[in-house]
DNA sequence: TATCGTAGTCAACATCTGTTGGCATACAGC
DNA sequence: GCTGTATGCCAACAGATGTTGACTACGATA
């Protein structure tokens, strides 16, 4: 597996990315223009096009990431639940593209789809093993789903006031054990 | 306290509100076009500018809406939650402006300014009865609207899979006691 | 040094957007 | 019926947007 070789231009590629996840993350899909973005990239804006072909590829390109969600077998309930629920809120605050992807999963149908398969390959995998009975497990995944990205929108999204004041541990704190009950509690 | 004499254009104002309630829920505010608003109800394009003025003061009319939550005092804290979650589901399935909101809450500062007073009016003076202390009652109204809002995201936004599957009932079975416990558990 | 592909610039395009003003029509009050 | 106002339609404008193509400058390679 060898990397293809760097290109000359690989610094520009760098700075649309980063000036894409910025307008993405802060104006959503459809107000994040790609004249907005060249210029705070201080580059033409014929360049996003050649480099990247259309403002949906581009999305596409700036909206890819790795949750990086560690490995819980093994882990007792409890504890992954504070492990999984850090870590999302980490996640959350160090990188915006999260922060885009939600916005823009709002208003746009390949945004939602990628966040639907983000939840499908990443995050229900790492749920599914704590189900008590295994049919139940997607119908859990996506309680905690419910559950940290409401937390993701009133806090990055909305900055809904009262929410944005919690300080992360007390956040975490809340909403550990919410999320270790959806894993692993019984059935309603 | 007499209503206003009805005027002959009353039925197109309603169905240009109609029109831009679908849109908005459907587009988000940016991609909902007056055009496309005018198309559904009929008319023509500039009437929507005679009778509102702007888009921005369509959307301030198509998203204007009362919660109607019941009063629940003297109402035990868990049948108080059950019956908000329930509340809150079966508004968002029979009145679309509450998605329309919640898209357009994701990208337009305007729309996120009145759900923000939504939730301050409407929903934090029902939940802040029931905090132990009452300097900790924005915080908990805060969680109460991260678990609604993220279950709302999830289930009328996204549209994710495992979350539109799970049964209303078995919905509000699984939220409420996480509600209940925001609402007056001990701080964690 | 000459050559060729890469990187970058510039201007323009077709289209769509919110918005405006002018003009026809229909209704209500005299 | 006549008049004035409310209602509706049409065409157009000005600006923004994604996208394209032609042209220039650079940098490695031969």
């Amino acid at each position: 597996m060898t990397s293809p070789a760097p290109r000359r231009s690989d610094t520009t590629r760098a700075a649309i990315l980063e000036a894409a996840r910025d307008r993405f993350a802060a104006d959503g899909y459809e107000r994040a223009t790609i004249r907005a973005i060249a210029a705070d990239a201080d580059i033409d804006p014929a360049m996003v096009m050649r480099y990247y072909g259309s403002k949906e590829r581009l999305f596409a390109a700036a909206a890819e990431f790795d949750l990086r969600l560690p490995d819980l077998v093994g882990v007792a309930a409890a504890q992954a639940a504070r492990i999984l629920v850090g870590h999302f809120l980490q996640r959350w605050e160090e990188d915006e593209t999260l922060t885009a992807l939600l916005r823009a999963a709002s208003t746009n149908e390949s945004a939602a789809e990628r966040m639907r398969a983000v939840f499908a390959q990443q995050v229900a995998p790492v749920i599914a093993p704590f189900a008590p009975v295994s049919a139940q497990a997607p119908a859990r995944a996506g309680l905690v789903a419910a559950t940290i990205l409401g937390a993701a929108f009133t806090r990055f999204v909305l900055r809904l006031g009262p929410v944005t004041a919690i300080g992360q541990d007390e956040l975490i704190a809340w909403l550990a054990p919410t999320v270790q009950h959806y894993m692993t509690a019984k059935r309603p």
